[in-house]
DNA sequence: TCAGGCTAACTGACTAGTCAGTACAAAAGC
DNA sequence: GCTTTTGTACTGACTAGTCAGTTAGCCTGA
């Protein structure tokens, strides 16, 4: 029943994925054919995607291989010719996403410095969970699970997307260095912009993005904590 | 083999769960018997203490019945006698869970204003994760799923949760209130927190906890968007 | 013609949910 | 006082169904 399927149109089926000049950067850049960075294509790439779109919804283990395989347009077989397992088609899923992220962060703070270059952080960071809320809602329920056979490579690859902040935010906010906090304030803007960003489009998903992001910006502002500033420790 | 089972002893083991000062609140107030926030003993009490922590690292559907009857000391039958089904055993969970979530909010708010309010809601939803750290991580993987038979439930207790920290800033913060961006602006604040508090836990729990309060806090505090304050919108 | 890419049918381990039965305590009958 | 009944809480072997992973073979283009 080849009919389910496209006819091997749609090789580089990039939608929604990644932007067309991070792409670029991509595919010009020094990540190489075979690491988990590399675009996938085919029948590999409609699997992720299938994978991608399923999880987002029902979680990994909610997510059968079946139902993938059919989403898809491939027999079950396929997917175990192209992933060893379903451990790891979740496991290069995460890792192509978190890498991609990084990538885009790094792209979106350019040279940029203080102020600015946290602005440009969550503003990418935002449209990336826009362009990709299904990868999102995935990272938001994996990220802190500790039973996984990937958990140390998913690590690693988040602990690169928060550098790109921790650096902008040591940078902008240099006692934060000395005490060894930038991590941790890096995890708290993060967390801002995906939980906020989240709620943006699942629950009100009619506002116009701007509007988010001037949202998230002015929580960050200390508008909240308005008044006397607190006293720098 | 009832020599399994503790001989109905620990029937109100409440370790880890609510402070004592809550759960005087909880029983004085207006909450009757019965309701999702009723809290549950014995028999009941242990299937859902074993079922959070197994689902914190397992997540949901990668929890099993057995594994929980197991941990917990009972028959799988007691399971099914306590609780009508899988789904509904997850779900008084997390209504117990978000529900007691939000009491401890507006109990921690009291009539604050302003900063202080802000800063006593941020402290109680950090001590909260760290004394709870299993439902702080269900949490996060669960309060974007779309696919849940609760999902309803859950979202209208999360919905209460998030109204506390809405109302604390539209009274720092009127402006807030006219753009209707409030209720984004609490996401973004109690994603904020989430995220750095589980930071915290799973990868640097050595570190103490008023400095982890104090890092949230001054990534809300406009030190990282130094410089001028933006235009107000 | 043959190898790489894929398929369809199959397998066995596992899992949610069931059900007949046990334990035991508090009425009810005598 | 003692048996018998009733009700509640719990048990664990069992069933029907599901799912990850396998395998033998088909098809197509080089």
């Amino acid at each position: 029943m080849t009919g389910l399927r496209e006819p091997s149109t749609g090789a580089i089926d990039s939608r929604l994925w990644v932007s067309g000049a991070v792409l670029a950067l991509l595919l010009v850049g020094s990540i190489a054919k075979g690491t988990p960075m590399a675009r996938a294509t085919g029948t590999k790439r409609a699997i992720l995607d299938a994978t991608l779109e399923l999880a987002a919804t029902k979680g990994i283990s909610g997510t059968t291989m079946d139902e993938v395989a059919e989403r898809a347009g491939v027999a079950k077989g396929s997917l175990y010719y192209n992933f060893s397992s379903k451990d790891r088609l979740f496991e290069e899923l995460l890792l192509e996403g978190v890498g991609a992220l990084a990538e885009i962060l790094r792209a979106a703070r350019g040279d940029l410095r203080g102020r600015a270059a946290i602005e440009a952080l969550v503003g990418a960071l935002l449209d990336r969970i826009a362009s990709n809320p299904a990868l999102a809602k995935l990272m938001a329920s994996e990220i802190f699970r500790t039973d996984r056979t990937w958990q140390k490579s998913l690590f690693a690859l988040r602990h690169e997307a928060l550098t790109v902040f921790a650096e902008a935010i040591a940078e902008a906010k240099p006692e934060s260095r000395d005490h060894g906090t930038c991590g941790l304030m890096a995890s708290s803007v993060f967390g801002a912009v995906l939980m906020a960003g989240l709620e943006w489009l699942v629950f009100e998903p009619e506002r116009p993005r701007d509007e988010v992001a001037a949202a998230i910006l002015d929580s960050l502002s200390g508008g909240l904590l308005g008044g006397d500033r607190p006293a720098p420790r």
